[in-house]
DNA sequence: CCAAAAGTGTTTACGATACACCCATGT
DNA sequence: ACATGGGTGTATCGTAAACACTTTTGG
């Protein structure tokens, strides 16, 4: 006998408990950083782990997602998306819908909890982590430096007007490697994702730069 | 206050009705087609919908997900990955963890049910759907789509051996494009996803062909 | 001998990479 | 004047795409 999708819930029959899981990354002090919190309940109590809690009722994991993010960090509309479910994460029954968020440091404000304040650490230099979160966190890299050569993502980690070596250091903080300054610039340009504001910069004790926006600030696929 | 990923389970809170959602295409009649089942409960009762069910007691989604596909097809060991997780598809407060699988149809032996059995549907001349289940087609289709530019996907798809006519046949229904018969021999070839078996299709009134097979028959991305 | 599918190379266009010097500004 | 970062062009390579005819077989 063979039921189909979007069945009627039958009390206790296929009812689990469902978390959100959020990899909330930034680009700061040059580096690819993740935000982690610490658990302050067992199991794990005391270990860094990814933000994320359970669904409250009547909500979506979309929904719980941007909750938490704003949670954590104050920012909402930044670039956000889901990642996985996963099923084995606590050796319960229980699934973890993650997701992964891109922020700008700058806009972010921490929540300021007594103890255990969350922290943003560099990817390449994570503490152990609760349950399998490496796992998610390699996941979600793997993903964001996918996306980034081919969508518009990376608005969501620079201000509304940037210059192109700002961008560029974004880009080569998630990728891990230099970047050629003529063929970045050029690459930039022709996919079409930013567009010059025709102002200029004029911090620094150096010649002032052309500010870029990109032409959308939601995510797109080229 | 804050929770972290992989909470206890709390009764009460955060629990879910959980089901899977599978969408099987299979290469059939030189189209890309889906596997349909219709619905024998309310809502939406007597319409086609992608073939699914809520999570049994212990079970994750991923053994849900095989478990559906080998009761409708009969087949195992084939190509499956989770696709997205789904919200709102049916308006209630259920998540329905979406997957999609590649099977040969040659080898599935659809599910023989006295009322209402399976069909195949072609993908682009689909009945209207229970729920939304077109959207979750759609995504499935782009996934696939672009799976198959980089991966050996479609190994799942064919028998072990096969002609590079018989390949490149698979690749035009999922593109739904002709493609060039020399360009493809030398992609696939300089790809190394497929070897030369050394042995000829005897089969037809023309010239015995070359017969081909996958380097590996599981997933691996190039 | 005819139909049907197998098999085979070359040319062109485009995007990706490698690479080094001059310029404008503030101190 | 000098230190700092901004800004620019060209040559090369490799991959992708376009393109048509000959060969082998069975009937």
């Amino acid at each position: 006998m063979s039921t189909t999708a979007g069945e009627v819930p039958v009390a206790g029959v296929g009812l689990r408990p469902v978390a959100v899981l959020v990899v909330i990354f930034t680009v700061r002090e040059g580096k690819l950083q993740v935000l982690l919190i610490r658990r302050s309940a067992a199991p794990y109590q005391g270990w860094w782990s990814l933000p994320g809690g359970l669904l409250s009722p009547g909500e979506g994991p979309d929904q719980a997602a941007v909750r938490k993010l704003e949670e954590e960090t104050g920012v909402r509309d930044v670039y956000l998306e889901q990642l996985y479910t996963f099923w084995d994460l606590d050796s319960r029954e229980g699934l973890a819908v993650a997701y992964f968020a891109l922020v700008d440091a700058r806009q972010a404000h921490l929540a300021q909890r007594q103890e255990w304040p969350p922290a943003w650490w560099p990817v390449d230099g994570l503490p152990p982590l609760a349950f399998k979160n490496e796992q998610v966190v390699d996941y979600a890299l793997r993903r964001l430096r996918a996306k980034l050569e081919y969508s518009n993502v990376a608005y969501s980690l620079l201000p509304e007007s940037f210059t192109m070596s700002r961008l560029q250091d974004v880009y080569e903080a998630i990728l891990g490697r230099r970047l050629d300054k003529r063929n970045f610039r050029r690459r930039m340009l022709s996919l079409g994702i930013i567009v010059p504001t025709g102002r200029r910069e004029k911090e620094g004790r150096h010649r002032p730069a052309q500010l870029y926006a990109f032409k959308e600030r939601r995510p797109v696929l080229f």
